[in-house]
DNA sequence: AGGACAGCGGATACAATGTAAATATACGCG
DNA sequence: CGCGTATATTTACATTGTATCCGCTGTCCT
């Protein structure tokens, strides 16, 4: 950590191509990577700049700041949402459902995957990226935001509808994700569902219903879970003047 | 930062009665006045003690750590909740609802409005109650998980069920008020809803439905689309061997 | 070729934060 | 009164985000 000799600053960046090797994709793919692997609270601008060898400052070239970086992060979940859209494609749907609504239904699911990928991020998603307004979202996001308008106008509903439908959607699915994986990220060594909610240590006789139901509690509902209540969302909304499906 | 005279640290903590001044729920009121005021940005144990005319350090006697604190907030908005279902006893439903039903009504609606009272305080709600594993949230967040459980129960919900409609009952709510109340905070002094989300300076013609949906997606649901959706993911519950609606 | 130049990363510095440890103070009880 | 305990303060430190300035690297122009 001390300079032993030469007294001018000099010798130090030298030491082969630390030069061109940093790009925003590589910061952000890194730090979502630290993310994953040691949680939000882990990444710091420095820890960051460890990973990729480099001095902390040096990120400030590709995020104007932490909450900037952080943003990205979204913008990360977003992009790699795309990716997979586009990897499986999903043509007509097998079931009988129309378009739009297995069209949701795949938007819904892959983010959902998307989030079981990175659950320590999940929370940025409910938090950061509401509290940005939108036009100022990351293009990705404003893409998905567009996506899932455009299946909603498929669906023929009007635009007071469309952006009620919306925001159900949006809603349902923040808070699905929140809360279905975001237990599963504080105590992840532990296999045992029930004992992964701690209910042991609750007062027997108060709260029954709480402890009775605790292990049930525990299980997921999976992505079927998901697209399930998401279909009862969108139900209420087509059931205007026609009766319900 | 200098010490001009009197080499014994002597003469500072006699100005007064200041002793037994503090307390847990000073401390938490306190702090979450300081949130609604200034967000959660604002709040840190040294401005919170001034606030309190109180050293930083005093806090930790009322709060272990930063996080128990926040924690102690999450407990607050739910103590604010028990209170305002105290206060207006919501009796037999006036309405042709079941009462369980009309009864997670009540706890939704008056969440959201304790939400609609704090919407600083959202993202505690959306994160650290859920990043907490269930047998250490605070007692008055598993009294009103309880309460919802109860109800789910006078429903006739066997335990699987209960289980799921609980997360649904949890995700929408969180969800909800997430999306809801989040924008609200950033721009609060901007009144109309269609410059409050900033949809000027979208590119024209890219991203034509989120341009033209974007004044609409600035209104409110307000407790009414609470409610609605909530009866939605109900009905998909209930409708187990009958027909749905 | 040489030399300006723009962009990249490093070095240093600072203010703000959470919090551990030791210390001083106030109150209540014998 | 004095003693003990709960309360608050002092001091200190490591960690964080980030402003600023500087040196280095590669590119392009003449």
């Amino acid at each position: 950590m001390d300079e032993p000799l030469g007294a001018g600053p000099t010798r130090h960046a030298s030491d082969r191509g630390r030069y061109g090797q940093l790009s925003r994709e590589r910061v952000l793919a890194s730090a979502l990577e630290l993310v994953d692997r040691e949680g939000l609270g882990a990444l710091s601008m420095r820890r960051l700049g460890g990973e990729l060898g480099v001095e902390a400052m040096a990120l400030y070239r590709y995020a104007s700041s932490k909450d900037a970086l952080l943003d990205g992060l979204v913008e990360a979940l977003h992009l790699e949402l795309e990716e997979r859209l586009a990897a499986e494609p999903g043509g007509p749907a097998a079931d009988a459902a129309p378009a739009w609504r297995s069209g949701l239904h795949r938007v819904a699911r892959t983010m959902y995957d998307v989030c079981l990928t990175h659950p320590q991020a999940v929370p940025l998603l409910a938090t950061r990226m509401l509290a940005v307004p939108l036009a100022r979202r990351p293009a990705a996001v404003l893409r998905h935001h567009e996506r899932v308008l455009a299946l909603l106008a498929e669906a023929g509903f009007d635009e007071a509808d469309a952006s009620a439908a919306f925001r159900a959607f949006t809603a349902w699915l923040l808070g699905y994700v929140s809360v279905e994986l975001q237990p599963m990220v504080d105590n992840p060594e532990e296999s045992d569902p029930a004992f992964r909610l701690g209910l042991h240590r609750i007062p027997p006789q108060a709260l029954p219903r709480l402890r009775r139901t605790a292990p049930a509690l525990a299980e997921r509902g999976g992505a079927e879970g998901l697209t399930a209540g998401l279909d009862a969302l969108l139900d209420r909304f087509t059931a205007h003047d026609r009766t319900a499906r």
